[in-house]
DNA sequence: CCTTGACCCGGAGCACGCTCCAGGTGCGAT
DNA sequence: ATCGCACCTGGAGCGTGCTCCGGGTCAAGG
């Protein structure tokens, strides 16, 4: 099988046809190849590329960089050091974001230790 | 010092007047004190209160579940069993997002190591 | 052949979370 | 007293990222 209906790539990908609709629209995703009477057919290369774009949708990356993103392979070979670097920005930021993270559920942990031990609160403050 | 001025809370807590407005608003900042002559003076609790909201804002908390956390607040002492078990419910969902997160971490550093190794990538289908 | 459901399109609408605006006022410093 | 900046208000506007709508079309199963 090499080729997928809009019905398997949303149930594949998680992007919901009007998700895929609107990425096309704005140039993120190529313009996908069609049947005859005009319904679109994905191929293996669509699939593959829809998954990358979920990973970066998925660690926050906005659709303006991964515009970027796509016009550096689109441009060709030559943008690959400039790919990698968009993608090594990317990686610096979320790896920030899961230490921040990371300090936060700190925080909120012990607001739930508050809770559990004591219950003597009376007041926003001790929140 | 226990009495800031707007300028100063928007200092200490990153929001800016007009966030800090639309939570009075939308009732999830309680009423803030006034001078005589109508400016705003924040108390250290209201202070310690926005730090709350800045902890749960940045673990991406939305507005309709800190709404709902603060009602439980104002609600009084025996709804401390339910707001424990929204922070539990959210400690859960910032440890997921933080494992989601490392997942795609190794995701995007697999593909840094594709473009670092192999440069002979030609299509979309490589990225 | 006919039904029925998946799919097509352009464009409008929406949810969220702020952010800005215009026109006016308080207040600390000179 | 006055300057000038920080602050006040209600309401409109905005950026992001989809999501829905209405009216029409394709195509597989019976």
């Amino acid at each position: 099988m090499d080729s997928y209906s809009p019905a398997e790539v949303t149930a594949r990908t998680g992007f919901s046809i009007d998700t895929i609709r609107y990425y096309e629209r704005i140039g993120l995703l190529h313009e996908v190849g069609r049947t005859a009477g005009g319904r679109r057919r994905f191929t293996d290369e669509d699939l593959q590329f829809l998954q990358l774009l979920r990973c970066l949708r998925d660690t926050d990356m906005p659709i303006a960089d991964m515009l970027r993103f796509v016009g550096l392979l689109r441009a060709g070979e030559h943008t690959s050091a400039e790919r990698l670097a968009v993608l090594l920005e990317h990686e610096k930021r979320v790896t920030e974001q899961i230490e921040r993270l990371h300090g936060h559920q700190e925080h909120i942990r012990m607001k739930i230790a508050h809770y559990r031990g004591a219950v003597e609160q009376q007041d926003l403050a001790t929140v």
